[in-house]
DNA sequence: ATGGCGCGGTCACCGCGA
């Protein structure tokens, strides 16, 4: 089973791309974030006539939005509302193998680190921590945590630590918050296990850029979080940073993971 | 270079992304 996470911004400019993508590299599942639309506008017939009719989305209007298209049957489809607000940042399913996949999209945090002085800041820790929480050691579930998390917890996750010790992504505090989540699982950070720690790896370079490859500032906001149960049965995790250079791209890629599951 | 680009929408400017 290949589960795929792209921060697509814009499901409805961009559903040729998914679905070129999908095809050529066999993905089962997909999930997204940014799909910035209704789900009475949501693509829904485009996704299902090549053959992934297992949709879950939950959108809004111009902002955030979340959905999984998968060819894996859905069991269960719940959400949960992370900081009271119906912001359509996660959705969570339950498939036929008994794996439940959450997807998420984390709030950026705006441009100020700093909890007291900006209250989108103090939105996206209140997120993480409401998630830490509710995943807080549970052996018994297998579980996966996937979607833009908005943060670069690595040294090696952006193009230069010390340039953006400060920025919000990379700072002090989103990251010890990232790595609180990882405990609360406990959850591996899958990717990493795939790419070597000293290897900058990215999956998000920003659009202001004349030329995204070259000045290749970039920064490892995505990411795929397994339960240990889960960690042997994974055997190949990517990130298809190919994707970038496509007509009309995302400013995110997407990544991968196959386990070694029906 | 505190700029730059791209999305949706109260649609030509603005909020937001990170």
């Amino acid at each position: 089973m290949k589960i795929a996470t792209w921060n697509i911004n814009s499901i409805r400019l961009r559903k040729e791309n998914i679905l070129k993508f999908l095809k050529e590299e066999k993905i089962d599942i997909i999930c997204l974030q940014e799909t910035k639309t209704i789900n009475d506008n949501f693509p829904l017939s485009f996704f299902f006539n090549a053959g992934y009719v297992h949709v879950y989305m939950r959108g809004e209007k111009s902002y955030n939005g979340v959905a999984i298209i998968s060819k894996v049957p859905i069991i269960k489809k719940t959400y949960h509302n992370f900081c009271n607000l119906n912001d359509a940042r996660h959705i969570e399913v339950l498939l036929n193998n008994n794996i439940t996949l959450h997807n998420f999209y984390i709030p950026a945090g705006g441009e100020l680190a700093n909890i007291d002085k900006n209250l989108k800041f103090k939105h996206k820790i209140n997120f993480i921590n409401e998630m830490i929480k509710k995943f807080k050691k549970d052996n018994t579930k297998s579980r996966i945590l996937l979607g833009d998390f908005n943060i670069a917890p690595l040294e090696n996750d952006v193009w230069s630590h010390k340039q953006l010790i400060n920025v919000v992504s990379h700072t002090k505090i989103e990251v010890d918050y990232f790595n609180m989540l990882i405990d609360s699982g406990p959850f591996i950070d899958i990717i990493r296990e795939f790419y070597k720690p000293q290897e900058k790896v990215f999956t998000w370079w920003s659009y202001r850029s004349k030329d995204w490859s070259k000045s290749n500032k970039g920064r490892r906001l995505d990411h795929v979080l397994v339960c240990k149960k889960l960690k042997g049965l994974t055997k190949e995790a990517k990130i298809y940073k190919n994707i970038r250079d496509v007509n009309n791209p995302s400013d995110h890629v997407p990544i991968s993971i196959t386990l070694n599951v029906k």
